[in-house]
DNA sequence: CTTTGCAGTTGTACTATACAACTACAGCGG
DNA sequence: CCGCTGTAGTTGTATAGTACAACTGCAAAG
């Protein structure tokens, strides 16, 4: 409060808490309008269902644990997601052979184009929000924003070592 | 597809894409995470709540309306968060003298104490996690995430020109 | 074969949200 | 003054996403 030395070079951990504030704001304004908007572009597809597919996607297929540990989900929660996927028609679920407790999940070909075609709008809504962009800010923007979510976090389970 | 020139540079095109995806793929991510975890830190405070409670602050009062307009959610939605947060002591409602229609919103000693220590809370988050960042990277950083987010968002009441 | 533990489902509850119908009021045209 | 029309906000109702707890079914250890 008492440190105003406007006409001079500013401190860093003054230049750091407006930035750091800056990041505060924008992420959770962000975060405030990303599900709405996805669902208001997507009404066949819901944020979370459409990161479970691409998880599926990627890894050709997994358990539904493995979902619940990767999203920070409830069990629970990815159950009944991935039932309703499955009344969709979007996901398979079949038993381990080896194990009969597992569920292995996986696209089925409608989830795959389902899939595709959302990951098509999402990308044409994208490129037009950054088409202004330079190539160069895009690129540090990107890596910023890898840097920013590397980080590990609680999944619900977790009673965050209490 | 068969633009495969994987040894010369990589035209602009291309770079453009790949950041892109990557900007889409993790701003998405960031989406999926950032409700539970605001609300685990906070059980007090949800993440709307905290914005509705920063622009009364920010704004020195306003409107119910104003909120929803601003915050692209149905008045019913601000409404009820409203009355959440009044029954929780942290807003004050009066009626505007002027118009009976319009209530006047605004902080409470409570709320805005809740609200500094929320936004405490979480500066504390956030400086812990950008805490081995160079304060450039967060300068630009920040100017990104501005950049990005100054875009017009449709209202959910607004039926996007149909 | 029993016990213990894991994977997933189901019961229940809560929050956020939207849309539609409603109430209360304001401002206007007669 | 009276009624129409528009506006601010509330309430009824429905839905989605989520969590926690209790349960089922199976596996692996003893």
């Amino acid at each position: 409060m008492t440190t105003e030395t406007s006409d001079s070079p500013r401190p860093d951990d003054e230049r750091r808490s407006a930035a750091v504030e800056t990041i505060q704001r924008e992420m959770t304004a962000f975060a405030r309008r990303a599900r709405s908007a996805a669902a208001r572009m997507h009404p066949e597809l819901s944020l979370v269902s459409f990161t479970l597919l691409s998880h599926l996607e990627e890894r050709h297929g997994c358990r539904a644990g493995d979902l619940a540990a990767h999203y920070a989900l409830d069990k629970s929660t990815v159950s009944r997601q991935i039932a309703a996927l499955e009344r969709a028609g979007l996901v398979v679920r079949r038993t381990d052979p080896d194990d009969h407790r597992v569920h292995v999940l996986e696209l089925s070909p409608e989830g795959a184009a389902t899939l595709a075609r959302t990951v098509r709008e999402r990308r044409a809504m994208f490129d037009e929000r950054l088409s202004d962009w330079h190539p160069d800010d895009l690129d540090r923007f990107a890596s910023y924003l890898l840097r920013y979510n590397d980080h590990p976090s609680q999944p619900p389970g977790t009673p965050a070592d209490n």
